[in-house]
DNA sequence: CTGCATCCTGGGCGATACTG
DNA sequence: CAGTATCGCCCAGGATGCAG
């Protein structure tokens, strides 16, 4: 599968490198769905949090979809669920070893998200006033 | 804003980091929304393509999908769009080389998603999964 | 060929109230 | 505190048709 140059182009019938590549991210996409999920990741990457302190912490997220996302997310065996104690409840969430493997993606993520905001500021202040659509 | 430790836990008041990270790979997430751009962005990592090859390429993509997404991507700097030919019309498009940045990104994204279907399988076959945390 | 307008549906997601 | 149930909005995105 390495055989190939990351920026080769991938013309006529090398087709198949392209389409492969897709459909992988398309995999890893689909697990982390939904408005939610990498945020959860990323704050989970932190440390241990509790629902509670999911629910203040990721900012604006309601409580239903905080429940399907971890529910859905520890299906795929993203994060690990763990009773704290019974009375009162509390439950504690963390990330899998296998989830931790996506904290530099996200971290990269994070990276290119704050220099893409400079970019469009600079854009933003630079051009002569274009409306924009 | 580099002062704090991947996997150091963020307690009490210490939130700002977590917040911070949060609010950067949102800001990403945000200019990468959506069912396609990701899809796109890998494709055209291979190099530069037509809007009519990049239909094709990208499985299940529509018309409509297609020209909204580029149109919203070109406003972001991630792709550059070029006229080829004028009679009959071409359009090329290629990656900025700020957008080439997500390459090794989305590349890690691929990586992780071959692995996860793996694991994902391994699970459903009931095949003694990996012990996690 | 490229790309826009229109119509329409599913489901993502929010708000609120409720249970154990 | 953790999680579910119900209701309903709204918009991403599919299908189709038209235009340059």
């Amino acid at each position: 599968m390495e055989n190939q140059q990351d920026n080769a182009p991938c013309v006529g019938h090398d087709f198949s490198a392209c389409s492969k590549r897709i459909a992988a991210v398309h995999d890893t996409m689909d697990v982390l769905n939904g408005k939610w999920k990498i945020a959860i990741i990323s704050l989970l990457g932190f440390g241990t949090r509790r629902y509670s302190e999911i629910l203040k912490e990721v900012e604006g997220i309601s409580g239903k979809m905080l429940s399907r996302e971890l529910k859905d997310m520890e299906l795929n065996l993203l994060v690990k669920r763990t009773v704290v104690s019974e009375q009162p409840i509390a439950v504690a969430y963390s990330l899998t070893d296998y989830c931790v493997d996506l904290l530099p993606i996200i971290h990269s993520l994070a990276e290119w998200g704050t220099k893409h905001r400079q970019v469009i500021v600079q854009q933003i202040k630079g051009e002569p006033v274009l409306e924009m659509g």
